[in-house]
DNA sequence: TACTATTTTTAGTAGATTAAAAAATTAATT
DNA sequence: AATTAATTTTTTAATCTACTAAAAATAGTA
């Protein structure tokens, strides 16, 4: 009766994620981005690709990408929720680093139940954003984005504070954790040298400040809000 | 170079779990039985007898079922400390009720890393019990095996304690849980009727005992240890 | 128009599973 | 004991799913 997609797969689950963050950045989400970043051949994802537009979750224009349906987007938010309700409780009832939560709710995020997530929830007190920073899904699926910008967005200067770490490398969250550049630290921006060269910044509040050197790669990742 | 199995898959570690479930009763490890609890073809089970003998896992003779070796043994163990760990860690920190977290222990147990496990474990303080009163074999994994017999095989008028009840099912455990029997439960044998009949126990410490009614069936599968 | 990139299609591989056939075991009957 | 019947287990051949390499189609570009 029904041809479409029952129960999400970890790799239908792991696509969705895929797809859904490269449009939150407003990437083109094309085959061969979202087939390198699953590690799997390009056939498979075009696969996949028909398969979702079937169940409705995407627009497939062949040769040009998908996009996300608002169905699509649910169902993304769902996988979502799992994973940034997992991280945040890792970190804070397990003691996990804020660099290994990615990985181990990589692999839990496929078999909780609803009730265990119901549980998780209720533990964390209904919590909003995840250890770095990203929003968690209501169980409706709504977002409540904070608007923020690029640390290399800053003036020279200015003032804000750290809202999201947009990078699951465990290497990379382990050297900014180093630096202290965790969600909510106060930062300024010193300097920004050309051609893309490292920023000069202040981390932490004013009593204890730190100068740091970073490199604007880095800095790209790092999303700000500034003050009113 | 090694044709021996390397990573469990969930079908390999459940059906070690079985295995080790049914040679602990002392029930003879056949095809079929084994078939009927994994839910697959009787033919699926033969072909993961010969490679679990391939692995040295096991002792296959052909149509007389496997024994599990000591490296079998050791194998299995892994899997049940996950899996029992994983049962304290819901009913403890989750507060999941004891009828439930074999079926949650039972999907999550294929997943976790290393880390997490000793991460329970610790946050556990080490515990060598699950909910169930099943003993948590160690890292190394050695069973402290608590000596018990089946309620059944009480005399009448005879004390003891409940050691462990031997059902994962739902229903049953959560029908034993309204009558209060518990691991750790003080239990009386009052009365047993003749042809496998209903017990007549007394549940609960000398203070605030309660009579109830057993069926043989269920009173089979309840260990108790006497006091010396 | 021709060349390069990417994407899709096609045909086929590999692993897990099973239905059905064949073999071995067990139990019953003579 | 020998024979038959019933049961269980194993083997075989085939299916189904997820995946991919290579070929074909399409899009973008000089």
């Amino acid at each position: 009766m029904d041809e479409s997609i029952q129960e999400l797969s970890p790799r239908i689950s792991d696509c969705l994620k895929v797809i859904y963050a490269m449009q939150e950045r407003g990437q083109k989400v094309s085959t061969s981005a979202v087939s390198e970043r699953l590690g799997v051949s390009d056939a498979t994802v075009t696969l996949l690709f028909k398969d979702f537009a079937v169940a409705g979750w995407v627009e497939h224009t062949p040769y040009h990408g998908v996009h996300l349906t608002p169905l699509g987007e649910r169902k993304a938010m769902e996988v979502i929720r799992h994973h940034r309700l997992l991280e945040l409780y890792l970190a804070r009832a397990l003691g996990y680093s804020w660099d290994k939560v990615h990985a181990e709710a990589d692999k839990l995020e496929h078999v909780i139940s609803e009730e265990f997530e119901e549980k998780l929830d209720a533990l964390l007190g209904y919590p909003t954003v995840d250890p770095h920073g990203d929003p968690i899904p209501s169980k409706e699926g709504v977002v409540s984005l904070r608007k923020g910008q690029a640390l290399t967005a800053m003036t020279e200067g200015q003032s804000a504070t750290v809202l999201r770490i947009q990078d699951q490398d465990s290497e990379k969250l382990c050297y900014l954790g180093e630096l202290g550049l965790y969600p909510d630290t106060p930062v300024a921006l010193v300097k920004r040298n050309p051609f893309g060269g490292p920023l000069v910044i202040l981390v932490g509040s004013t009593d204890k400040q730190k100068e740091q050197i970073l490199g604007a790669e880095l800095a790209e990742h790092i999303i700000v809000s500034l003050p009113e």
